[in-house]
DNA sequence: GTCTATACGAAGATAGAC
DNA sequence: GTCTATCTTCGTATAGAC
């Protein structure tokens, strides 16, 4: 198999794991398991397991990158686009129930681990975030389209955080519907803070 | 010593050390250097880590006990009382931005652990959720006083995660307002969801 | 490139002296 | 009760054969 493959591979089963079970609670051991590698060949890809961290949080930057693109492409109007962000959380609901948000509990975990790769981690809110505030601007709030930004985020960030603590849907279900009349409310002229 | 206080310090060491570093990052060697034990000694006062993690999460169900009956003292109308809720957001700001909140961190680490004790963390939530939602009812709001409540811990939820990987101030006091802009919209009349 | 074998250290847990 | 010493397991990392 090509170097480029195995090492793509790796990565992906790494992203999976350390999304379920968390970066410090993967073992090589895990990985091997669910590629069918050995322990010893990761080192032939990567120096060592930060290195596929590193992987790890490149190959999400890249994929949040094409979600982002995608959801641009699919609509043309700014209301429509954040709706598609919204509704990330009905689409991935199940996952969200059993291990959180990918971005979340990650950037959670490093920050306690207070690993090098922190600050990486929470660029991947950053895509998020700055995507957001684009679509808010477009929408007519330039003037406080990074805190609407912020807003939004923190509600689905919260929302994952409670989803999965008590393993409810109808609360998702709930949340993303009065999220979505919240982005409704929202008018050009209508002034901050988001709920007044 | 007497026992028991050598295991009150040893539960309280663990505790903070749980919170800024996470269970399975804490090592006993950690618990030893914060209290001066030796590794060993910690075996005659629990049989394995896990224990130390059981009464953990006994102290914190207790201390947030003591911290929702103490609000409930202070206040005699419902609107103060959920107010020295979101007012936690601000008095543990500094903390909040290193390691997010204790209780969100901690169901969000033992449910990738897949742990025994997942389910008695979430108890944490809990009490916050069940606290809330008397004072939901109080309000005249006995219809949707859940719902409520979840809405309101979801948002202290997102804004911790995300003061926490942005380390930002601002975002928190911003937000806190809001949810206190939130709460005084709030009538008895008013219907589902929050916002409308 | 991928494997097996192994070194090395860290961490949980045990035994027994004091 | 608390300690030191030690066992054991596990996980990262290395060495070297294929």
């Amino acid at each position: 198999m090509a170097a480029a493959a195995t090492r793509q591979h790796i990565v992906e089963a790494a992203d999976r794991l350390f999304y379920e079970r968390g970066f410090e609670a993967t073992a090589f051991a895990d990985i091997a398991a669910a590629t069918g590698l050995s322990r010893g060949n990761f080192y032939y890809h990567f120096k060592a397991k930060d290195e596929i961290l590193d992987a790890v949080i490149t190959l999400r930057l890249e994929r949040i990158r094409l979600l982002l693109a995608g959801w641009l492409a699919a609509a043309d109007i700014p209301v429509e686009r954040i709706r598609s962000f919204i509704a990330m959380l009905i689409g991935n609901r199940a996952e969200i129930m059993l291990y959180g948000c990918p971005v979340g509990t990650l950037c959670a975990e490093l920050a306690k681990l207070d690993h090098i790769a922190s600050s990486r981690a929470s660029e991947l809110f950053t895509l998020f975030r700055e995507w957001l505030a684009g679509q808010f601007s477009l929408l007519g709030r330039a003037a406080d389209a990074d805190a609407l930004a912020m807003h939004l985020l923190m509600r689905s960030q919260g929302v994952a955080t409670l989803a999965a603590a008590f393993r409810d849907e109808a609360f998702i279900r709930r949340e993303v519907e009065a999220m979505s009349l919240w982005l409704e409310s929202l008018s050009p002229a209508a002034p901050l803070p988001p709920e007044t």
